[in-house]
Parts: C-alpha cells; sequence; structure tokens
DNA sequence: AACTATTTATAAGA
DNA sequence: TTCTTATAAATAGTT
C-alpha cells in the first residue's frame, strides 16, 4: 500500500482568494489567529488592543481587550462625562453583593466538602483498623461516589455557566453601547474565539468549547 | 575562530515580559507582525479591518484597512448617540437574570452536597455501630476521596472564575468611569510600517484594568 | 538589521 | 468541523 500523499504546508499567493470556500475557511482561521496573537501580544506586554473586522458579507467581528468599548472611548477622547456620576449607583451593590455572595456560597460548599472529605477519611481509617463492614456497605459507597461524579459534573457545568454568563454580560455591556442597532455581530471580548458554528446559532447565545479558558458567546 | 553557538528559537511564557527592553522589543515586533497579519487578511479574504493598540504608555498605533476612520463609523453606525447611559439598564436586566440563573445551580449543587453529607452520616454512624466491615472498602474510598479533590479543584476554580468575572467586570466600570486624555497617536492606514513617534508626554496613562490591583489572569 | 536553529503556524487532505 | 502531516513561516537570542 502506498503511504499517504500529504502535500504539507503549502504557498498562498497574496491575492484575493476566488474559491469561495477556501476563502470562508481562510478567513475563519485566520481571523481566530489574528485574534489570538491580539491576546498573546496583550498579555506578553500588557497593552489593550481593539480589533474590528468587517467580513465581505458586512458581518462584524470584533476583539477587545480589555473591552472594545473603552478602548475606542480612549481613541475618540470622548469625555464620558455622563458615565461619571452615576454607574457605580446602577451597576453597583446589587452586582457586586451578588458575586460576593456566589463567593460565600461557594467558600461555603468548599467547606462542606472538606467536612465531607474529613469524615470519609475517619471512616476509612476505622475500617483499615478495624477490618469489619457490612456487606451492603460497598455498594453504598459506590452509589455515593456516582452522585460524586454527578455533582462533579454539575460543578463543571456550573463553572462553565459562571464563565459564559459573566462573558455574556460583558458582552452585553459593550455591545449595547457600539451595537445597539447593529445585527450579525460576533464579539471577542478578551480573547475568546472559536469558529462560528452556524446551526448553533440561536437567537439568545451559543456556547461553544474554546481554546483560551474563556467561552464564546454571541448573538 | 569559534563558530557561532546559534540557540535557536527559544520557546517564550505566556505571561507578560518583566525584562522592559524584552518587552519594548517584542511589542515593536509583535505589534508590526499584527498589523502584517491584518493586511494579509484584508488582502486574501478582501474584508475591512481596524486594529487599535495602546501601549503601556498610552501610546497609540492603528492599523486599517482601507482606512481607520470609514471603518470606525461603520462600526457606530454612524450613530455615536448610542453611547449614553442606557446600556446599563440593558445590562442590568441581563446581570440579574443570569444571577437568578447561577443561584439556581448552586441551590441544586448545594441539595446535591446535603445529600451526600446525610449519605456519609449514615454510613458512618452504621461503621460506628457494628464495627464491621470488608477489606475492600479502603480501595473504593481512596477512590472516592480521590474524586472529592477533582470535585474541590473544580470549586476551586469556579472561584476563581467568579472572582475573574467581577474583576472584569470592576475593570470595565473602571475604564468606563477613570478616564484619560491620549495625545501621541499613530495612524497605519492600509498597513504601514513606520518608526516611532516620539513619546512625550506618554507618562499619564496609568488607569488601566489592573488599577485596584487585580490579578488579571487573562487580561 | 541580519542570521539561524528551532518552534509555530498552517494549507490540504481525510 | 476537527485532526493530521509535510512544509512554510515565524521568531528568540545572538552577531
Amino acid at each position: 500500500m502506498a503511504k499517504k500523499p500529504h502535500m504539507g504546508r503549502q504557498k498562498i499567493k497574496l491575492a484575493k482568494i476566488e474559491i469561495k470556500n477556501h476563502l470562508q475557511v481562510t478567513f475563519s482561521k485566520d481571523r481566530t489567529r489574528l485574534f489570538k496573537k491580539a491576546s498573546e501580544l496583550c498579555t506578553l506586554c500588557g497593552v489593550e488592543i481593539v480589533i474590528i473586522v468587517f467580513s465581505p458579507v458586512g458581518k462584524v467581528f470584533s476583539f477587545g481587550n480589555p473591552n472594545v468599548e473603552s478602548i475606542l472611548d480612549r481613541f475618540f477622547d470622548r469625555n464620558p462625562s455622563l458615565k461619571s456620576s452615576t454607574p457605580f449607583h446602577l451597576l453597583d451593590a446589587h452586582r457586586d453583593s451578588s458575586v460576593y455572595e456566589l463567593n460565600l456560597q461557594l467558600n461555603q460548599i468548599l467547606k462542606d466538602i472538606e467536612v465531607q472529605r474529613t469524615r470519609g477519611e475517619a471512616l476509612e481509617n476505622t475500617s483499615r483498623n478495624s477490618q469489619i463492614q457490612h456487606w451492603w456497605e460497598a455498594p453504598v459507597n459506590e452509589s455515593g461516589f456516582y452522585e460524586l461524579e454527578r455533582l462533579r459534573d454539575a460543578m463543571e457545568e456550573l463553572n462553565k455557566n459562571v464563565t459564559i454568563q459573566a462573558n455574556k454580560l460583558m458582552s452585553e455591556l459593550t455591545n449595547s453601547i457600539a451595537f445597539f442597532h447593529t445585527n450579525n455581530v460576533e464579539v471577542f471580548d478578551q480573547y475568546e474565539t472559536k469558529p462560528t458554528q452556524p446551526q448553533a446559532l440561536a437567537n439568545s447565545s451559543s456556547v461553544l468549547s474554546n481554546n483560551f479558558g474563556y467561552c464564546h458567546v454571541f448573538f
């Protein structure tokens, strides 16, 4: 049998790609890479970057670190007097207390888990010392571990959701300013990037896996 | 004559470069490369791109194809009045529903934990009373503890993420409020490399996202 | 700015 | 879309 005839990476002419399919793929990939490069530059050098891309069909993609809006504000040297007095009152305490409460609850959960762990260890020691156990105990434990698995999954789901929701909020904040009347918009605050998934585009948000630790949200 | 002891390209850690000289070089190179990538994307895919970069000292570099202004105009849909305080209301609405959903999920998890706790207590009581155990219990428990450890890790991760997201929101607010003027501006229309302009007056910019001393992991 | 040993990125194909 | 692979590009440290 002949081996795979891979051609490897090919040179590409620096001119507009005519084959629509290629163009679509290249655009998607290169856009992602551009955003990734930008995010790396942000990380490495501690700079702020905004990128806005208009696709040939008028779709908008944007990247912003820390976010699109503040950088554009800086760029335009605008004086946001409207923002200087009230934002904290609007966003504020409620938001902060919510996050604060979330953290409280999380800490409580961590404590509970610690208690569980300690109890389990004590139990284990007892068992180890006495070598005695009811016949049904193991099954119970196993079922308990199954619950733990479920719990862990739930936590991972929650983790994902926290990130998504937070990102959604951030996107909403920046989007509502810049894109208030714009359709077909993808926003990459921070460096969330991931190719679009057209079939998953509901009218709300779409959750995708991500390469950079944050979730990708679009509207 | 000793031959050249080249080390070749070295890996670089994805974290802020501490050595100022390195940072300066990397920033200059990477910025140029970023603009070059953008211009290639413009050529290959016939799209319009604008990039704005704020250096740590508040200097501005921009790239625009076909030019910065037109794209930003398009971006704002020629309606700068969108920059009002209304978005905060939108944010509030979304924020609350998100927090509500988060709380629902947390409550579910708390319930799950309670189930686990109860189960553990029952198990503990049984063991204490009967002092009987099979020899294979220990291994099973150990595997369970491993799961617990993983779960705890996941939660710590979640905790971290909540904090990060909260900081992110705070930064957003801060950036929206704390504002400062930028003087030095460099513009690269159509991608064009130019030497750096003198950087007088470039010292007033210090209101960046980490103004509060947060650990912006991904910023 | 140039060089070059290596690391990355990536065009095609599956 | 995602993975693989051969090869093109990029690039960190040095000259």
